[in-house]
DNA sequence: TATTCTTAGTGTCATTTTAACACTAAGATA
DNA sequence: TATCTTAGTGTTAAAATGACACTAAGAATA
């Protein structure tokens, strides 16, 4: 059972990552599945007296995904009264997720703090669940599971973010493997904006951003003509971002 | 002197805001200055612990300047460690800011959450003055005076939020009269831009997203031909937000 | 009353960007 | 060797953009 210094912690404020991956042509977000019920969960939690928010973020991330150096943004502070069902606690108790000395910890009213997160999906071995859950699993952001609290809605409104800041967020460089084909990022366009784009018009687009580095090696072992890999070029990214790639894809 | 209730409040969660307004084509900010001292600071306050994280901010709001049914848009949470510096609270109760039995709650760690209003500058008649300030002013953004904490950097992060979202929020309707002619739009937009534009390109792109009604009426009294004063059609201002409006000013 | 000053308002044209679309190339498999 | 499938390239018409010059109409002033 966990060990939550609850007197160490900032009172009323929490964290709640939405986990982007990439994989299969789909979007997927790690969700942790609570003990004892049907209810999944945004991998979250507290912040420290003496730590950053940011940082907090952080650690939620890599003790998930054992991964450190991850993407990660702020999007939205969660503060409605509503978000805070008053049955909650006791059902986490009940169901014995949580220790009864942690009851009236989990019984205040929290804020929460969303980040969303972007990792290459390779790299993360296997989720790690938490004291308080019993599996973290990638789950397609169309084939959701049901949620607990308003964790739905925080990640539907990561979701939206995402979308929105496709042109502006190096989202290609952190989802995708260091090398890549260019059918590869198309794809993870398309599967963001949720529709499907044009191939030629597409590569010279992106090609003129010019952020895209050849290597001379190929995708091998496809039953068609061997695509070439790319790299991005980072900071010729970077700049391309700050003041952002395409209007309208 | 102030009759905070303390006890009733969310802890560790303090709210500001960022209010601009345009005026003789500049673009100005709602600012308190405190008691005694030569320090400025953004309107801002707690969370009842009853009460939404946005009608607080539309609360503070209201106080400061009278309105209601202002637009409010959260843009970001301050959280970092460094925000909080140790001697603030002792100054807020050596220069008599505060009373000396709100030492504690002032002595808390919080972190702010950051929203930025945009409000006609004509409707606020007389900004309101608070129990810890002596005055309210508009400040114009480019000769801002020197101010607590990191109020300095909250207010420039919403400033560069707004340029951000120049395209995808109602801007000008919320920041204009209702009534005004097409170069005074421009001239919000060079000024929120910091750029000078092309009035023929300008007026081509605006009157293309159809959200422009033409009044019959012109502005007289200026010395030179009588422009048009045209409002905005909200509907279609509205969702054509939504869509976003240009890409490149 | 005529002239001047200043900004409003309209139009054109060359260039760039976008969208729609058709063909050839090359690797794997049958 | 033929076939299947996706990679990769080029063209063209339409739309959007950027640069620019002229006329219109109020107020001030000579």
């Amino acid at each position: 059972m966990t060990l939550l210094r609850t007197d160490s912690l900032l009172p009323s404020v929490a964290i709640d990552c939405v986990v982007f991956g990439f994989h299969d042509n789909e979007l997927k977000v790690l969700l942790l599945k609570l003990k004892n019920v049907d209810l999944w969960a945004l991998p979250g939690g507290f912040v420290q007296q003496q730590v950053d928010l940011e940082m907090e973020a952080h650690n939620v991330l890599e003790i998930r995904t054992g991964l450190n150096d991850i993407f990660l943004k702020q999007f939205y502070t969660f503060g409605s009264i509503e978000r805070n069902d008053p049955n909650h606690p006791h059902m986490l108790v009940d169901k014995k997720i949580i220790d009864r000395e942690l009851f009236d910890w989990f019984n205040q009213r929290f804020i929460s703090v969303g980040f969303y997160a972007l990792v290459e999906y390779s790299l993360v071995k296997e989720p790690i669940p938490g004291p308080i859950s019993e599996a973290c699993e990638w789950c397609s952001v169309n084939d959701l599971p049901p949620l607990m609290l308003d964790h739905k809605h925080i990640l539907e409104t990561a979701y939206e973010t995402l979308k929105k800041e496709l042109n502006n967020q190096p989202i290609g460089l952190n989802l995708l493997p260091k090398r890549f084909t260019i059918p590869e990022l198309q794809s993870l366009y398309e599967t963001i904006l949720g529709k499907k784009l044009d191939r030629r018009n597409f590569r010279r687009k992106i090609m003129s951003f010019d952020i895209l580095v050849s290597t001379n090696e190929r995708r091998t072992g496809v039953a068609h003509k061997a695509p070439l890999l790319y790299e991005f070029d980072e900071e010729k990214y970077r700049k391309a971002n700050e003041a952002g790639l395409s209007s309208g894809w």
